[in-house]
DNA sequence: GTGGATCGTTGGCTCTGCCAACAAGTAGAC
DNA sequence: GTCTACTTGTTGGCAGAGCCAACGATCCAC
């Protein structure tokens, strides 16, 4: 962004759209810079922290629980197998199937992220009270929950 | 996306860089087919709206209110330009500059993207009750009034 | 004048989110 | 059992948004 003291038109002020995207490009920046840094990007993240939570999975299962496309869901895993963050064995019970399983230094690699994630989140949400921290974590899970259900 | 019933982790389902980040794919998906049905983007309505609000403006102007950056910028104007909703015109007092003007088709084109964001606007906050989206917008603009102030 | 800043422009890069097609494999209907 | 329909991994491609570096031209302060 190019940002400036020359305030945007009214219009895009108001309209939720417009906040939720301005929203997401701030955060973007601190999430994006704080994850070059240790060397991984969203979706390193998102496949990590899914396999920790629900323990080896295949590449569809990863994919529809991250909400990441299974295409891009090969490229992020070429990535992290390079580094040993993640293993990939064929499913013997599916041959079509290959089951994603953590290494340890991928569980380290996700503990850094999420320690620099927990400091973005601070940063983010810097100008609200606790109280309006819950309050707009509620509603927008709301909003997304929505729309999460209203997509088949 | 690749929604589903499966849910995503817990981690990610509490943090507010992922609700953000997530509202505004669902967000950027309504809009953009949208405004795609009237052959426009994102980038084209920001600056339609910045120069009926604040009237004919130079490239590097309009950037900072818009918050794009000046050489996209160029891009959304050549394509605008080319629709004619928009005129170039060299500034005889600063001869760096462009004059870009709003012509009545972009005007008439403006509106119709109104129309459209203004549907979409509901549609996005759908779940929410009146009073609650006026309550998310409040907290919405806190925080990316914050972020712009902090980006000098 | 001269140096530093600004403007428009070109060209390039990344990340995120999609979609289409394919072969290999599985599972259900019959 | 066979045939059909679906799933899975993979490749390759595309668009939108956001950014950065460099260029010549121009302006402005000194």
């Amino acid at each position: 962004m190019i940002s400036d003291d020359a305030r945007p038109p009214e219009r895009l002020r108001h309209a939720a759209s417009w906040l939720i995207s301005q929203a997401s490009a701030q955060s973007h920046r601190l999430v994006a810079d704080g994850f070059a840094a240790a060397g991984a990007r969203g979706y390193h993240y998102r496949l990590l922290a899914t396999l920790e939570e629900y323990g080896p999975a295949s590449q569809a299962d990863l994919g529809r629980r991250a909400a990441i496309d299974r295409s891009d869901v090969v490229a992020a895993l070429n990535e992290m197998a390079a580094k040993k963050l993640v293993e990939r064995a064929p499913d013997p019970a599916d041959r079509r199937r290959n089951i994603i399983t953590l290494t340890p230094a991928g569980r380290r690699h996700l503990r850094e992220l999420d320690d620099v994630l927990a400091g973005i989140q601070d940063a983010l949400l810097a100008p609200l009270s606790p109280p309006e921290r819950v309050q707009l974590t509620e509603l927008l899970t709301r909003v997304t929950d929505h729309h999460a259900k209203t997509r088949p």
